[in-house]
DNA sequence: AATATTTATTCCGTTATTCGGAACAAAAGG
DNA sequence: CCTTTTGTTCCGAATAACGGAATAAATATT
């Protein structure tokens, strides 16, 4: 591996939380040589993935280029588009694609709604494997050994009011979800939030994405959510099908 | 500078124009010892900037969120798209807007249409300043040493069938752009693709976007590019208005 | 089933490159 | 005018990248 790509590109991940940084602040933050940072940050500038405005650096526009590329390619997306508007039609929330990435989930597509109090999440954002909705439906649907070195593992750490810190408690929410077939959050990620998700599969039965409904948590009540599980459900079922996933076949596990 | 970073991007960006590539394809493209493609690619995928599926690589799911933050970053972006919603619903065509990115047009945003017969344009898309309505705007409106210095060097390679590849041709269209305010293009870019763009200007009266309505160009004849211009050149004085720009003045060139 | 072939990965000595302190330059502030 | 801050260049030392060759793994071929 190749230690200076490495660390230049750390260096790069810097600009998800600062939208604009000088040589100066860089230096600060990575307590590296002021040297081995210009240099760094030349290269990046040389490639297009920074660019200097004025003093500070920003990210380049090749980046917009590079995500636009990410998205398009991403066939859960592509098929889940045209479901999740007519899921918002129907329930006039906001709904939520997300697929794993590593021990996270990654918000790659939503669809918004017109309702003047509503959730919003950026597509990209990340959120561990264990709190919302959605991403716990990835949790709660993956290899089952690979979701007990997962649980046996993580640190808990709380986001929002309620986030589930306590591992037993996550391991009873989790088993519920796989005998339901969805997963149900309360200002888990976000306070006075809350969303409901259910699995998406592909053709060999495997997880690939979870779909949400999410909105303000005053709205989602127990009588509220019992609407909405059928329709997710059918939903995630188009979804699945359109990306071959045959229908009433046990999910591998 | 740094070498190996800089060669590792570059490595990188064969992933624009390739959906997949295998080590063995990457050597063949780069003409790199496939050790230092190996340790390369290593690197990227450690930075989540590539992830390996199965064979072969792909463009890793971190770039997501970095387009999305540039996207949400640009504040031409974010001031154009409601007005560029509401000229797609005057013009029932596809909108779009580019930014300058050295000596490319950037495809920023877009408004598709619900038309049968329409262009597609990606964002992210990049284009020579000289071919297409909406990169050529920014080119009309660029200040004149960078200008000439542009129209001095810049090699015209044809793209689609009637893109301008002769230089005095070229200088005569900019200028009347300039004297009229927006430009036209019929097939320069893409076959049967035409364009009528307008410039937008910022705080300082520098031109930091071009705005464009796309279509078909069996549909884009004089009478009904006329129509076209006044609105286009409303909704740009709009778009300007709101990034600080007092309309009237006259434009520094 | 054994062999050939293609592709991916590890090893390791050589050397080019990165490293980073220090000096320098430029700009901002007192 | 001097001080301070921030950005950029220099250069010798040290390390990290290089790349050929060997190995491993997976595929194809006979």
């Amino acid at each position: 591996m190749n230690k200076t790509v490495v660390k230049t590109l750390e260096l790069l991940q810097l600009f998800m939380t600062h939208e604009q940084l000088t040589l100066q602040e860089i230096v600060k933050l990575t307590k590296l040589p002021k040297t081995s940072v210009f240099r760094m940050v030349q290269s990046l500038v040389a490639s297009g993935f920074l660019k200097k405005d004025g003093e500070a650096y920003e990210l380049g526009v090749s980046l917009l280029q590079f995500g636009c590329l990410v998205a398009e390619r991403l066939d859960v997306r592509k098929a889940a588009l045209p479901i999740m508007k007519q899921l918002k039609e129907e329930t006039n929330e906001a709904v939520n694609l997300v697929i794993k990435d590593g021990d996270e989930a990654i918000y790659v597509e939503k669809v918004e709604t017109s309702e003047p109090v509503r959730v919003y999440t950026r597509v990209g954002r990340r959120a561990p494997l264990y709190a919302g909705a959605c991403p716990r439906v990835l949790l709660a649907f993956m290899p089952s050994e690979e979701q007990k070195k997962y649980l046996d593992h993580v640190e808990l750490i709380p986001i929002a009011s309620k986030t589930i810190v306590d591992r037993e408690q996550l391991k009873t929410v989790i088993n519920e979800a796989k005998k339901k077939g969805y997963t149900v959050s309360h200002s888990e990620l976000a306070d006075y939030s809350s969303a409901v998700a259910v699995p998406i599969f592909n053709h060999e039965g495997k997880v690939v994405a979870g779909l949400s409904v999410v909105g303000p948590e005053n709205r989602f009540q127990p009588s509220y959510i019992e609407q909405l599980v059928p329709k997710l459900k059918y939903a995630a079922e188009q979804i699945s099908k359109a990306l071959g996933f045959i229908g009433g076949k046990n999910v591998k596990l």
